[in-house]
DNA sequence: CTGAAAGCGCTAACAA
DNA sequence: TTGTTAGCGCTTTCAG
């Protein structure tokens, strides 16, 4: 990489001198400080604007010590997840005089890592991780550096602050929507090491056991993608007698799920009937239509940012779980069993 | 928002006391100079470490004039179509020692300038708009004090760079596609003002006449959106005889068309056909199976930054002009018109 | 209300 | 090879 500079942008010195002022003056009608007799302000406010001045934030957040920044790790940014999320944080940012930067670890360890240095290296005044994949430690150890907040995962440490749905709870309604519509052999592909998938499949045994179907529990390997939904539906599908309803961690695994199903003959609702979780646009499709469990991600996206905003700006110490209601959302992929389907278990 | 900064971190001077070695010294280490002798660099490197020492960048940046951050200012973070673009900028500046940070401004001329007036102060080197909705007048101003490249709109100045897909040519394909499988009335949901719009617009109308079927060319207002796309054809359904193939402006306005036919009673591609552009996931989606055409997204990125390099690094002066070919990619959504609607021209 | 001086953390000549 | 000296552009006391 060379080391060609740009061409020098004008700097408060170039308008104090256009302006007949002292640096200290510009800075302070910058700043939008009152106390200026207005005659030097416009003068001021004149040379800015004829010389394009505009003030770098680096240096100004050099002296500060402060950048006003708030860096977002974006687990995936082809997850429609997350654009709600960032928008969340973005609204109550703008609210606050806080800017927000995102970048990406595109799932991956290492592209994580890099990605919370650079924010790091950045001086943001805080973080906000959203489904990392990252090691606790990791995390534990950068957030002695600065506040951080994790989105869809638990903080496990005092220092780190979280803002999740109950994934617990919103597994048990889906179970629970599935038994209210008559389905007993109702089974689940769970989500790996996802964020909140073990929750979420805890929660589908915990509702199974509870609601006296703790014998037709049963729970095969998948992931938050679509082909993990995809396998795993297959390996449920081989049995006799198969599953009449299944839960998929995710609504990417439901997807995957929901070809594997037809790919197999059979149809949804009809045969199988299918739930999904998060509720992104793509269940919302009418050709897909998938019930699912709605999670309120602007709100979590706003929350985090506060929960942010609580450690930078009044210097909170106590950890913080901000831990949310999901709530279900009933659509064509979920019906009663047919009939003699019903009578086979 | 309050002044409190920050619990203070190790500076280069720290790290120089504690090796007992001047701040300079410490800095050449740092940066991975070879010219230093064995002992000494480990024991910067050791006091580094037990400080838990991270370069301050804005600091660096301040002296060297040079941030090495590339600023992606993208339109919508819900649009797939953007997670391969900006996962493409970041193959490319991961290679060549640029950091990458993403800003949104949800798709509003007010929300693009804050993101762009954001990336202005935090001094990038460089920035990268993606179909942005700003004013030509803003970009150009600000592609002088920052190299600009635009991915998937025109760089009408010559101060401003740009990386898209021949739209005209890629409607052409559409148009001859559906001319291919026998339709005649074929129509088109128009884009609006969104990047690229008018091209497919001109390429639909273009390549109508040239087939000679000047007589049949129909344009109906629409947006880059799945509520414009329904809309559209909803009226080009109303009429009789009604087309018998739909080129949408966009994958997400064929989506929305192909709710409006369903909803009608109509099936695709039985009754009606229907083509999208961009070949995001959703088109790929089984239940979809949208005939679409595709851009080479992650190429695109990587051509943005390389674009951008050159006048970031090689002081290029002379505009450039990428444009890439898109592909049609023959989904379900595309068959051949009944006999009986066909005879009806 | 305004200006002068000091310094944020770092790098870049220039000496030694 | 290593240390010293100046700033980068800005804000912040502190005088006036």
């Amino acid at each position: 990489v060379s080391t060609k500079p740009q061409l020098s942008k004008p700097t408060i010195t170039d308008v104090a001198r256009r302006a007949g002022v002292s640096k200290s003056l510009v800075s302070l009608v910058m700043r939008g400080a009152d106390h200026v007799s207005p005659g030097r302000r416009q003068a001021v406010t004149k040379a800015a604007a004829e010389l394009g001045y505009r003030p770098n934030a680096m240096a100004r957040s050099l002296v500060q010590r402060r950048t006003h920044l708030v860096g977002v790790m974006v687990s995936d940014l082809h997850n429609p997840f997350f654009a709600d999320i960032v928008a969340g944080i973005q609204d109550e940012a703008a609210r606050t005089g806080y800017k927000v930067l995102v970048n990406t670890g595109n799932r991956e360890v290492r592209g994580e890592e890099d990605a919370m240095e650079t924010l790091l290296q950045l001086r943001a005044d805080g973080m906000i991780l959203t489904s990392p994949v990252l090691d606790d430690e990791v995390i534990l150890k950068a957030s002695r550096e600065v506040p951080i907040v994790l989105v869809g995962r638990d903080g496990r440490a005092p220092s780190v602050d979280s803002v999740t749905n109950d994934d617990h709870a919103g597994a048990e309604m889906a179970v629970e929507h599935c038994i209210s519509l008559g389905h007993r052999r109702i089974a689940h592909i769970d989500g790996g090491h996802g964020a909140g998938a073990p929750d979420r499949r805890r929660g589908y045994e915990a509702a199974m056991k509870r609601l006296g179907l703790g014998a037709q529990v049963q729970v095969v390997d998948g992931t938050y993608t679509e082909e993990g939904g995809h396998r795993g539906c297959l390996v449920l599908l081989a049995q006799h007698p198969r599953p009449t309803a299944i839960f998929a961690a995710n609504d990417l695994a439901a997807i995957g799920a929901l070809n594997a199903i037809e790919e197999s003959g059979l149809k949804v609702p009809d045969d199988v009937s299918l739930v999904g979780y998060d509720n992104t646009s793509l269940a919302a499709l009418r050709h897909i239509s998938l019930t699912t469990l709605h999670q309120p991600r602007l709100e979590m996206g706003r929350l985090a940012l506060s929960t942010l905003r609580e450690r930078m700006d009044d210097g909170r110490g106590q950890p913080r779980r901000v831990v949310l209601a999901p709530t279900l959302v009933v659509r064509a992929s979920t019906a009663p069993p047919s009939p003699d389907r019903a009578r086979e278990s």
